[in-house]
DNA sequence: CAAAACATACCGACTGGTCGGTTTGATTCT
DNA sequence: AGAATCAAACCGACCAGTCGGTATGTTTTG
């Protein structure tokens, strides 16, 4: 009984993940899914109480997948700008693990930005890699391998950066090897662009 | 005639943009923006083909009024770096340009991605961006006043900083003073985080 | 058998867009 | 001047279809 329960929800999520990411999430009907996940209506409903609540489901699982993903490249570097550049390395698979979902992500959101309950599901992580950032550039600074910047704005710049870029990214996937501009970018970021006197 | 006709016409342009920056692009119907405008859906598709021609129009409009405070800020420079973060400084301006209507151009665009008309009007203007601050950084580079890095790359990094920011400050406007954050972030992206051997 | 899992038929609300008709105001004709 | 004319401007009832969600029935499973 659960066995069968479980594939079932899997193949929703599964389908709607697809779809979604194909067509978006508005476009994608909650009776769209069901068909070309061989189930029904009742089926759906009786797995999740509403469209958006799967939705959310989705959400949840792709910031898992970016959080392990940074968390991984936190602990084997021991220098701070090492692991940044590390991080910014990691950031392709973080593109591609949306698996062209970001632009649904984006859209949902920006749809449900109204929405107290749903606004807070997707504000909390943002400011969980703020914070996350912050506290790495302070790391940096305490241990001399970074000028003693303000964290807090180059936390911001940093992520700012990085969601600059997953939007390029969705804009135009093609356009620029965005992996590698990643990891460029960090690189350029930590030396700057202005010539120094010497 | 013309005289009224004008007038209407420019009543839906603003009731739409009020409305669409308040609810959204979708969750706006024409219905209710003729309702608000006090006009008929027979106005309305008098001067207007479709729903999304109109939220062309308004995207022009908002393109437009950027384009002009990025150029006043161009022709003053006495130096690249220093035009760069005269730019920076007008950010804010182009934050307020918007007025609350960033989030729906944001979803307009998420939700047109599949249609090629628009998503052409849509990427043809970031191209433009790209290509401008490409074309700064070579004259920085030129002048002696920017290191000599990839003008590409440099241009790319920009860019994103300035979609994240405006990303983020559509996210959470309250959060932070985002006019300042992009001058400092200019400053800081300009001298690098690193620490220099000296 | 009971409860969970799934199917089917259906609902009410709402959508962008259409269309035949009416109003308005300037131009032309007498 | 004033009546006739005509096209642009505007109205609003009305499609044809879609949507998320529900109520009720049928099958499967422990």
């Amino acid at each position: 009984m659960q066995q069968r329960s479980e594939e079932t929800r899997k193949q929703i999520v599964d389908t709607a993940q697809t779809l979604f990411a194909q067509h978006g999430y508005e476009a994608t009907s909650v009776s769209e899914i069901c068909d070309a996940a061989g189930l029904s209506k009742g089926a759906f409903y009786h797995h999740f109480p509403t469209k958006q609540m799967l939705f959310l489901e989705l959400l949840d699982n792709w910031l898992d997948r970016i959080d392990n993903t940074l968390d991984q490249s936190r602990w084997e570097k021991a220098d701070i700008p090492q692991a940044m550049i590390h991080m910014a390395n990691t950031t392709k698979g973080i593109f591609q693990e949306a698996d062209g979902g970001l632009p649904m992500f984006l859209e949902f959101w920006s749809q449900a930005r109204l929405d107290p309950e749903i606004w807070q599901a997707t504000i909390a992580p943002y400011h969980r890699y703020q914070k996350y950032f912050k506290l790495l550039i302070k790391e940096g600074i305490a241990e001399g391998s970074l000028k003693d910047v303000n964290p807090h704005l180059a936390a911001l710049m940093i992520v700012s950066l990085a969601i600059g870029m997953l939007l390029q990214y969705v804009l135009d996937p093609q356009g620029e090897n965005w992996g590698e501009v990643a990891t460029q970018s960090m690189h350029l970021l930590l030396d700057g662009l202005a010539r120094r006197e010497e």
